[in-house]
DNA sequence: GATGTGCTCCAAACTACGCA
DNA sequence: TGCGTAGTTTGGAGCACATC
C-alpha cells in the first residue's frame, strides 16, 4: 500500500519506489538517480534547458502570470507529509544543503535554476544569493539560467555584487514577460551585465511589443494544465516576427492545454510546431 | 570497484474525454 | 449523465548497465 494518501495527509513520507499506481506517465517526465548523495533534478522536462536546481523552494504571487503557477500546484499537494521535501509547501524555503549540488555534477549542463522559486524574491537574504552565485562561479564548467519576475532587485544586488566580482560568463539572466503590463522588467534586466539576457514569455497571456535592445534570446509558450488560459496564436506569430526582425533567437517552447485553432486538447497534443516549424533557437553566445 | 548514466516508477488533485 | 481512464506537473527513489 502506499504509505501515503488523500485519506492520510500527516502520513509519513517514505518514497519506497516499490509502490505502484494508476498513473501512467509519459516517458519524457521520467528523471533519473544520478549516482550517490544528494540528488536533484539532474533532467528535466522543460525544453529550453537540461536540468534543474533549487537551492531554494517556494514563492509568492506578483503577476498575472503567477496565477496558475505549476510549481505551487506541485509544491502544495505535499504540505504536511513529514519529511518530503515539500512537507511546508509552497513557502519560501532556503536549502543551504542543496548550495554545492551542481559540483558533483561531472557532465557540463545547462541548469534552469530555481525552477521551483525566485533566486530574487524579497524574502532570500543578500548572502544566500552571494551563495549560490558562489557555486555557480565555482562549477565553471556549467551554463546556469537564473529567470525571476524580480528584476529591479535582481539588478540592484547584482550591482552590489558586481563591486566584489565581476558577472560569471556562464551565468544566463532572464525575466519573465506574460503581458505589456510587465515590459519593464526588461528595462531592469537590460541593466544587469548578464553575457547573456533573456526573456520569458511564458505563459503569454497577451500582445506583446518588446524592447529587444540587448537582449539574446526570447522564449515564448502557451499555459499548460487544467485551468490554463488561451494564448492567441497571432500574439506568438507577431513575438516570433518581432525577434526575427531584430536578429534575436526565438524558441517556442510549446501551445500549452489549447491548440492553434483553440481547441483544448492538452499541452501534448497540442505540441510546439508554429507554422509548420519548430523553432528551437538558442542564443549565439557573444 | 567506483562512479556516472539511463530507465522505470511513484506521489495528489484536478480536468478532459470517451464510452455505456 | 455518470463513471472510468488519461493526462498534467517535478522531484526523488531503486536498479541495471556503462564507463573509467
Amino acid at each position: 500500500m502506499p504509505p501515503c494518501s488523500a485519506t492520510r495527509p500527516a502520513c509519513t513520507w517514505r518514497g519506497t519506489g516499490t509502490q505502484r499506481s494508476t498513473h501512467i506517465l509519459p516517458r519524457a517526465l521520467q528523471c533519473g538517480r544520478r549516482g550517490r548523495g544528494p540528488v536533484m533534478a539532474q533532467s528535466s522536462k522543460i525544453e529550453w534547458t537540461q536540468a534543474t536546481w533549487n537551492p531554494i523552494t517556494g514563492c509568492t504571487k506578483v503577476s498575472p502570470g503567477c496565477a496558475h503557477c505549476y510549481a505551487e500546484t506541485m509544491a502544495e499537494r505535499w504540505r504536511g507529509i513529514s519529511g518530503h521535501p515539500f512537507e511546508y509547501g509552497f513557502d519560501l524555503q532556503l536549502r543551504p544543503n542543496r548550495l554545492k549540488l551542481p559540483l558533483l555534477w561531472k557532465r557540463p549542463k545547462l541548469i534552469f535554476v530555481n525552477s521551483m522559486s525566485d533566486l530574487f524574491h524579497e524574502n532570500v537574504p543578500d548572502a544566500f544569493v552571494v551563495k549560490v552565485f558562489e557555486t555557480m562561479r565555482e562549477a565553471s564548467w556549467h551554463t546556469f539560467q537564473v529567470l525571476t519576475k524580480r528584476t529591479e532587485r535582481a539588478r540592484d544586488l547584482t550591482r552590489k555584487l558586481a563591486e566584489l566580482d565581476p558577472w560569471p560568463d556562464n551565468v544566463w539572466m532572464g525575466t519573465s514577460i506574460e503581458n505589456q503590463r510587465w515590459v519593464q522588467r526588461a528595462d531592469s534586466l537590460r541593466e544587469i551585465p548578464a553575457k547573456i539576457r533573456f526573456i520569458s514569455c511564458e505563459p503569454l497571456l497577451g500582445p506583446l511589443r518588446l524592447n529587444l535592445h540587448g537582449i539574446h534570446w526570447v522564449i515564448c509558450g502557451g499555459e499548460s494544465g487544467a485551468r490554463a488560459r488561451r494564448m492567441d496564436p497571432s500574439w506568438v506569430r507577431d513575438l516570433r516576427d518581432q525577434c526575427v526582425a531584430a536578429g534575436v533567437p526565438f524558441f517556442f517552447k510549446q501551445w500549452g492545454a489549447f491548440d492553434e485553432n483553440g481547441r483544448r486538447v492538452g499541452k501534448k497534443r497540442a505540441g510546439r510546431i508554429l507554422d509548420g516549424q519548430i523553432f528551437d533557437e538558442m542564443p549565439r553566445l557573444v
